[in-house]
DNA sequence: TTTTTTGCAAACCGTTTGCATAACG
DNA sequence: CGTTATGCAAACGGTTTGCAAAAAA
């Protein structure tokens, strides 16, 4: 993973920008988690090791991989969820009745997105808001 | 519509609430609103015509309204839209590229729910959250 | 040394809350 | 009159901004 780390701030380098420590450690963080991560999530669990991070250069530096096409974001209820920008058809489902959320590689997802297009002309990226519904059990209860 | 404003807060006393002016002005204005409102355009229309009419009772009595099932909400980027509940099938697609959105009733919706449903266990909602993608113009141009 | 990046503090926006006052029933 | 609803002001959480100081190149 640190390689993919370097290869990261290589990139931004390229585009004459400059590594940092805490840039250095943002990109880690993303990469590292699986899935998903929020900005104060971030910010939280960096505040420890790198000494006076702030969440205002998370922000900038997540707004940064976002132009570089290595993230992209997902807008849950409140707040923001990023994900690598190469995990396709990461969707966020929220279940309306018992409040968890998933976050899963759907299958399948680019067929539903052909079906809406067909049906409205608007071409829809499914990803980019969560998804209220119910989950499968909470489907089930009622 | 004096009629469907008189009819909703009759439910609301039935329901042991109470009449007030406020809340008539509120229930006129959404039911009045062509598709969708958010709280502050409703704040901000009716402070004119009710003196002193606050944003916290907009945001009370539409949690009011959708506790009786008059209206739901859609989470926009950033703040709520709310329609009638009965609106049925009303997506909100916000354009990636322009910006623009289109709150539109979509037919098949429920299909793609359908579908989508089972490709992942999960039965969405499509409407309590915006989506996001190209709309035709943008898509055509690029 | 030039230019970018950072930390900090303050501002922002939509929303929620506590509380005393007003007003419905 | 008892109880509910309102206005106000303050607090909130996530995010953005201006600016001077720190640090890459």
């Amino acid at each position: 993973m640190t390689q993919q780390v370097e290869a990261v701030l290589e990139e931004l380098k390229g585009r004459g920008h400059r590594m940092t420590p805490q840039r250095r450690a943002i990109v880690a963080e993303v990469l590292g988690s699986h899935g998903h991560i929020s900005p104060q999530q971030i910010a939280g669990g960096l505040a420890e090791t790198v000494p006076g991070m702030n969440v205002s250069t998370v922000y900038r530096t997540l707004e940064l991989l976002e132009e570089l096409g290595v993230v992209s974001h997902t807008h849950l209820g409140s707040g923001a969820e990023y994900h690598l920008a190469d995990d396709r058809d990461h969707a966020h489902l929220v279940c309306a009745s018992c409040h968890r959320w998933f976050s899963e590689t759907v299958d399948k997802l680019g067929d539903v997105s052909e079906a809406l297009r067909d049906a409205t002309g608007f071409t829809p990226d499914l990803t980019h808001y969560a998804i209220s519904g119910l989950c499968r059990q909470c489907a089930t209860k009622s």
